[in-house]
DNA sequence: AATGAATGAGTGTTCATTCAT
DNA sequence: GATGAATGAACACTCATTCAT
């Protein structure tokens, strides 16, 4: 029974919807009437909103990469330096273990299973990794500036962190009580710093004070 | 005895068979069907070796471990000292890059997101993962050793080399084309390497003559 | 009154909008939302114009019917004499051939095939078809009267006129590309010919012999 | 439940249920679900047997073409010379008025329908209607060359038949009780002998007087 | 040990129709 | 008159599993 425009609204609620269901049973096992109910609505006015299954998760992977996204912006708001940025990076990642937001990072790793098989996820999958990745190489290479150190390993240095930073997404959901608590954010910050601090030094271009 | 031979042999086609479809299509849409067309047996057949599609798949975790850890000895066989010990770890793990067995890597990524919601999967998943990791502890340990380091630190340096490695994995099913070429191996060897060279020295526990 | 012809205007748009998307998708295929799209009006307010989809449908037969029994009266104004006559009837339903006017022809071919299973589609085609049929039989007896010719015979032949008509509106748009260009026109009018040519004289109403 | 290979015999089962099923309903209220049971099957087995339910409809078109031709063949067995060969030919299709196998004629008229939107259809029917279409001509050749007239309107004549007769089927589904009994085999008959009547005469190939 | 037809529950999706606004 | 969100019953199709042979 419709009245006003909603559309947005109903499209966002199907998408934390699909993201609850899917976080425990899987994009497949996720059936349309399961969302539904999750959503409080009916199968049919999901494919009102929505064309497919598909297009809901397509959009449940930019709801997390926004939602990700401003998350990051108000903790960089309040760094200074890029010492304090990168801290404020990965505290925004791996805020308090990975495990603060089971039901999104649960997600998330299921979103990176379906990218394999499906390339309409696959692409904005892609997208999003692809902005992350450039993400952590301009804080990295803002530390090794200010390390005054060369930034061409910085492209490296942050595959490896985005590596990490998945692994440790994916463990924390498909293997917990495995690993030791709260060893993420420590690794990474370690295996960061260390990789600035073993960076070449930049050729000297200026130095000498007046 | 030749039954019996033919029994494992048809069991460990079916795996195999089950890993290739996996690979491109997940866990769900490995039809029985088609995981028995790719054996080249028939459907009926396949549930007289195996009680259920799970149990091929739990079958299937195992295989990945064996295969995994074979390779592994046959690296270590050669390995002399703990550097080089380290060093034949992480060649056995992330051999020429990831993409060398993309269809063993793209499989283990869907046994992963299938760990999270089924029980009996995650159960087998976590009992490799607490292996792998008491496999990189145990060489980590011996390195920080060698360098006369303390070894409280060596699990959660583990869980990071095994999460980088995981994501690492993960990446290059979901979102190749993204990362850069051949950077796993080296970031983590670097990650290794400074974390056993930032560890705290070993308090003196012999030696110190008065 | 304004009101009353924006209701007439409403609902023949809506009747040349099922129309259209009827000659290429069917009518089962012609969905609501289609039609309304089509139109350019929302699908409730198609409701509030018919009851149901099917009173469109019984509305299009009719205003098909209308349609053609316009032109050939146009024609007809013209035609002095039977043979004339015959010929603006011809003309009138083959005009340049069946494929002239496409969309109406394949939308009257799914009008028929509705009637084979909806009653009450079957009722008013079956009033347009009956109407028809008594046109080319009334033109038909004309012709055989001018001849001298008995005219019992004319409704038969008129049934094989018609029959041979509607299995060229059929031809032109199911299997299209198999047959003659323009044969349909020549074989009609061959085929009436003939049929008065030779049937038998009128009995001697004013007998004088030669 | 199943033993032996089968595969024919249900698939044949198959395409006759949804030939009983359509001349009463027509192909989208032709249901899966309507198609088993007038079977005495599970819809399941449907897509067993079948990858869609257009290859049903694809195999009915064949079907009902191959059950067409052995009937001609049969009456065309018995028949000796041109004139004969026509008559067994408007027998074979006409029979005892179109209305001899209602159901078959109903489908039939149903195929067309699909074939005006379905191009898999489409493709089917007119390699059907072109056989046919040749068929005619050839017997029409035949009758022309016997009363010694030029052949070259045979395809143009061949056509106009078929429309007829194409026509007396749709009329005798969508519209009976609107058409004289049994018009449909004498007014071919009629409009065929009349065709090949008025020919031109073929030029005196070998015209030695006695 | 092997076959492959058969089942039945469930899947995503479609759609005419309703109705609060 | 007009909107468009909402419903609910269908729809074609999928699939792990069973089982007579």
């Amino acid at each position: 029974m419709a009245r006003k425009q909603n559309r947005e609204e109903r499209r966002a609620e199907i998408v934390q919807a699909l993201l609850r269901v899917m976080a425990h049973r899987g994009y497949e096992r996720a059936t349309v009437q399961a969302i539904a109910k999750e959503a409080g609505l009916t199968p049919g006015l999901l494919h009102y909103h929505f064309g497919s299954k598909q297009e809901i998760l397509v959009a449940l992977v930019g709801t997390i990469a926004e939602v990700s996204e401003q998350r990051l912006a108000a903790l960089l708001a309040e760094a200074e330096g890029p010492d304090a940025r990168l801290a404020a990076y990965l505290r925004a990642r791996l805020g308090m273990g990975p495990g603060a937001a089971p039901e999104i990072v649960a997600a998330w790793v299921m979103v990176g299973a379906e990218a394999v098989r499906q390339p309409e996820v696959r692409q904005v999958y892609q997208r999003v990794m692809a902005a992350e990745l450039r993400r952590a190489e301009t804080l990295i290479s803002e530390g090794l500036a200010a390390s005054v150190r060369r930034t061409e390993g910085a492209n490296a240095i942050a595959a490896g962190l985005v590596a990490l930073m998945q692994g440790a997404f994916l463990l924390a959901s498909a293997a917990p009580e495995t690993l030791p608590v709260g060893y993420a954010l420590g690794q990474a910050r370690a295996y960061v710093d260390a990789a600035i601090a073993e960076a070449p030094m930049a050729a000297a271009t200026s130095t000498q004070p007046s």
